[in-house]
DNA sequence: GCTTGACCCTGTAGTTGCTACAGGCTGCAT
DNA sequence: ATGCAGCCTGTAGCAACTACAGGGTCAAGC
């Protein structure tokens, strides 16, 4: 199949699959005579392999690692446990983050009552230097 | 004050406050006969708006927005109310999506009890189409 | 047989928000 | 005088794409 139609199978854009070929993390596929690139099923599901980790927030160095493991069955798995156990940890700590920072901004917006900017709390809040919480 | 005074005072990075100083989100500050720079306190003050709202994770655009309002206090503050719900909606769409993401991760390192990387559940739920709770 | 349009090719530059040099000047202490 | 911290400009790098520019290829329709 031709880049086009793995881009509609994968729903992966055609210029991010030629930039997966040029950093290594697709193989560079057979080329028909008029220099089109040819792809078959291996590609595919590598390529649906590398959608669904990116989906899952890995990085590409991560996916490297990831499918050099599962290009050798023989090898031992922990290496991929490991990977997956360090991203939840990383995705735990950005939701406990993104958490914060939520409470934070409703915080700010719940003293917005409109008006001028001038007695804007939003901005006054943004002007504080992180004491957002009136002290009494 | 000299910018590495500024830097220590806001906790910001020189580089980055010059970089703020290119892309025009602050001021060009005086300079010295030696052509350093030099900042007052309003450059502080405004260095500290900027990273306040960084760390809530603004974008650079919405704080040029949020500045602006912040400059002319004669005007109507929706504007900044808008920035700062929309933002939060975002805030919480990336909390959700994290939340997802993270039981789908869960779920997979769940499955993976060692051994050889053929037979990994991680490596094998990748490849997966998203189906990666096992049907029966 | 010729044109139109969809598709493909390479190579390079842009995106966001910084960060990290290289190569050179200034200011102060010893 | 010499060393070192600190400052200057300008450019290049990071992740992970995305968006061209400028060209070649192929099948269909007139």
């Amino acid at each position: 199949m031709k880049i086009g139609e793995l881009s509609r199978a994968t729903g992966t854009n055609i210029e991010t699959i030629r930039y997966y070929e040029r950093i290594g993390l697709l193989p560079p596929p057979a080329r028909t005579d008029a220099n089109y690139r040819s792809y078959g099923g291996e590609h595919r599901s590598r390529l649906s392999f590398v959608r669904h980790s990116r989906d899952l927030g890995f990085t590409i160095e991560e996916i490297r690692s990831l499918l050099d493991l599962s290009d050798h069955p023989d090898r031992d798995c922990g290496e991929a446990d490991r990977i997956a156990t360090r991203h939840l940890e990383q995705v735990e700590e950005k939701i406990a983050q993104l958490s914060a920072l939520r409470e934070e901004l409703s915080r700010i917006i719940g003293r917005c009552r409109g008006g001028l900017a001038g007695d804007c709390r939003v901005i006054e809040a943004l002007g504080d230097h992180g004491q957002c919480a009136s002290p009494h």
